[in-house]
DNA sequence: ATTTTCTATATTTTT
DNA sequence: TATAGAAAAT
């Protein structure tokens, strides 16, 4: 038996060593996944049953396809090169530069970002006069990659109202703008690929006899164009194609927001007649009363393909659970906490603050900066999206491809230049009546517009033709330079950071070049430059960080999907926040939220805190929540209540009701000092459940009170008509 | 062309 | 609260 299976579990040894056949292994959090994936692509080889050639291994994002590279290197003496390991997107990207023509796509298309898809849009609105009011282009943004992750084209989408119709068209015009300006946004990479492979038979059948396994990280978060796309490179699962080998967990499904379908998962082993299913139970990260928690919430939910996760590590410490009177008491106990543990001599960085929503970081912020425990917050702006190196990157593209509008309208007139908003309108226009980029429009314009686009034109042309020779870094160097960037940033007050990161682009190209070798066509003119690009708008670039140091870890749920910590906090678990109230009104949403809950427990290894807090701060006013159903849903047997618990239920019958025909009866009327009704009290009520007061108003037999109910809503009652119990 | 003032809006976000 | 984007003023 090769070593390479030494160390594996019952059911880790089976998936890895699995015949080529189809498989579908239910990965729990913690069970091995990305071992078993990576043992599975070099067993296959080591034991020749495959060339790295014939290998397809996708992945979501570029930090794991980097990750199972590097693994493979270390476990495998081969050159990865000729292995297709990526993302989804990237390698869209790789199959459409190799067959650029086929796929109606200039040599050198551009990709777009969200953010320039959305630019993109908006220009698109205001050339055709469309109210933006009417159709939002976030909206429109959201419809036309819906559409396209449905793989439909405007004209097979079916509208049966004015509304859609209009959105359809409106998708057509902006399919024809992307065309015209030889770019392509995410989905597109997709659908184009999936596409060139439908119509270009030979193409199709060339990829199907390459590729004989195909395997899949973070299955649960295939889209529906995803799937359809790897389902052609596995020829529709006909009898001698690729054996699609994918790895996913239905209870961490948590990005139906943008487009994933957990249904893939069992379509997949419907439509494959998958015999393999083999599910990975044992977890190797937490402790069993976490593990027990993360159970037991999960377990809340009616569709699921069914796991239960056991450890043989011992039950190891109770989950502890802190209410605060407000945010800022949950975050100075997280931090005095946070400083106890440093003490005892924990590592800063094997601790992580987790919450559902990036605004819950500032009160954890404020509270650490004052107490100078360093810490690093994930989420944000990250490099290739910061506003100068857009700009640079714009510079860049125009080289690349002058009909890209977006990037010309985004750099024409930065730095200024004296292009002002008149110019720009009279050169869109007449790009409109030519149906030609702004551009190629530039030298049909007469007077002082034309005079002074002719001079943007004529520096971009000056940058093409002075960086055809030069090696990339310098090729960027000259562009910072020229355009004037540099410049308007030495000027600029702030603009010390901007100007480090024009140069951190420099340094970005020059790493770009180390990592990919010499060039593959040496004769076309900024290929590499466009190579470049499309490696900027793929991956991001890491989140700002001040890496190396020694801190605490601060991110959202989702951003902690697959990783573990000593400890972990989990923050702000009320209803309204986790659960978001948003989510509620979505179907299936709650189901959604309480796999992200499930996400959150189950990334530690040693301690779980679970905190909430009374009232909080939200837009610049208080609210008041009630504690997150999650808490509840958690056995009290594994808790540990730090701070004394409130009741859960009323005890007894203790109605509260002021009357007016009686003020002198039993509740005093002066209920705000004696413990009665105050902002932040829990309240009984027949109908609607236990609930928060949020706000009181009035007096007498007019005093009414607002109460937050958590999902039955927030209602305003009269206390001489509600009946209220006060616990 | 640039600055100021206002107004709407506020989950999550791998590519 | 804070931020982005638009409208208005300079």
């Amino acid at each position: 038996m090769s070593d390479l299976l030494v160390n594996l579990n019952s059911e880790q040894l089976q998936a890895v060593s699995l015949p080529p056949q189809h498989a579908l292994i239910l990965a729990g959090a913690g069970s091995g996944k990305t071992r078993v994936l990576t043992t599975r692509i070099a067993w296959l080889i080591q034991t020749g049953q495959v060339e790295p050639s014939g290998v397809l291994a996708v992945t979501f994002t570029n930090k794991a396809a980097r990750e199972m590279l590097a693994r493979l290197s270390a476990m495998l003496p081969i050159n990865t090169r000729g292995m297709w390991v990526g993302t989804f997107h990237g390698l869209a990207n790789r199959l459409l530069r190799a067959h650029w023509r086929d796929a109606n796509l200039p040599q050198l298309f551009q990709i777009l970002d969200s953010a320039d898809q959305l630019a993109a849009i908006k220009r698109l609105l205001k050339a055709l006069n469309v109210d933006d009011e009417k159709f939002p282009p976030r909206e429109l943004q959201h419809f036309i990659n819906g559409q396209k992750e449905a793989g439909l084209r405007a004209h097979a989408v079916e509208a049966w109202d004015d509304y859609t119709r209009r959105r359809v068209e409106l998708y057509q015009e902006y399919e024809a703008q992307c065309q015209r300006e030889g770019v392509v946004d995410f989905a597109e990479l997709l659908l184009r690929s999936y596409e060139l492979l439908e119509r270009h038979e030979p193409l199709r059948r060339h990829y199907q006899s390459r590729f004989r396994h195909i395997l899949v990280d973070e299955f649960q978060d295939t889209n529906r164009l995803q799937y359809r796309w790897l389902r052609q490179f596995a020829d529709e699962g006909r009898e001698g194609a690729a054996a699609m080998f994918c790895v996913g967990d239905d209870d961490q499904s948590i990005y139906r927001f943008r487009g994933a379908d957990v249904g893939n998962m069992r379509d997949f082993e419907r439509e494959f007649r998958v015999a393999n299913v083999i599910r990975l139970e044992q977890n190797y990260r937490s402790h069993g009363n976490i593990l027990d928690a993360a159970n037991a919430i999960i377990r809340n939910n009616a569709n699921r393909l069914g796991k239960n996760l056991w450890t043989e590590q011992g039950e190891g410490e109770p989950i502890r659970v802190f209410e605060g009177y407000a945010d800022v008491d949950e975050a100075r106990w997280v931090v005095e906490e946070i400083g106890q543990l440093v003490r005892d001599g924990m590592s800063r960085s094997d601790i992580a603050l987790l919450y559902r929503s990036n605004a819950q970081s500032r009160v954890l912020e404020h509270q650490l900066f004052s107490s100078g425990i360093p810490y690093r917050v994930y989420g944000g702006l990250r490099f290739f999206e910061r506003q100068e190196v857009k700009h640079a990157l714009a510079y860049l593209r125009l080289i690349a491809n002058p009909d890209d509008d977006t990037s010309f309208a985004r750099v024409v007139n930065f730095p200024t230049r004296g292009i002002g908003a008149r110019s720009q309108e009279a050169l869109t226009d007449a790009a409109r009546t030519f149906n030609a980029s702004l551009y190629s429009t530039v030298p049909h314009l007469s007077g002082k517009p034309g005079a002074v686009l002719a001079g943007f034109v004529r520096l971009i042309e000056d940058l093409r033709r002075d960086t055809a020779k030069l090696p990339l870094p310098e090729l960027v160097d000259h562009v910072l330079d020229t355009s004037g960037l540099r410049a308007h940033y030495r000027n600029e007050k702030e603009g010390q950071d901007r100007l480090e990161n024009l140069d951190e682009l420099v340094s970005a190209a020059a790493n770009f070049l180390a990592e990919i070798g010499p060039p593959e066509d040496p004769d076309a003119d900024h290929a590499l430059l466009a190579d470049f690009l499309a490696h900027a708008s793929l991956e991001a670039g890491d989140h700002q960080a001040e890496a190396g140091a020694d801190a605490v870890q601060l991110m959202t749920v989702h951003s902690a999907k697959g990783l573990e910590f000593d400890v972990v906090f989990a923050t702000g678990l009320e209803e309204g926040l986790f659960p978001h109230e948003n989510s509620l009104l979505e179907t299936d949403g709650l189901e959604e939220e309480r796999r992200l809950m499930y996400v959150a427990v189950t990334r530690a290894r040693e301690r779980l805190y679970l905190s909430f807090a009374q009232s909080r701060m939200l837009h610049g006013q208080s609210r008041y929540n009630l504690k997150s159903r999650f808490l509840e849903e958690i056995p009290e047997t594994l808790l540990k209540w730090l701070t004394p618990q409130r009741a859960a239920t009323m005890p007894g019958n203790t109605y509260f009701r002021p009357s007016a025909a009686s003020p002198a009866a039993a509740p005093p009327p002066r209920r705000r000092d004696d413990g009665g009704l105050r902002v932040g009290q829990l309240v009984g009520h027949a109908r609607f459940g236990q609930g928060v007061i949020v706000a009181t108003e009035g007096a007498g037999s007019d005093a009414r009170v607002q109460v937050n109910f958590g999902a039955a809503g927030v209602k305003w009652l009269l206390l001489s008509v509600a009946k209220l119990e006060v616990a």
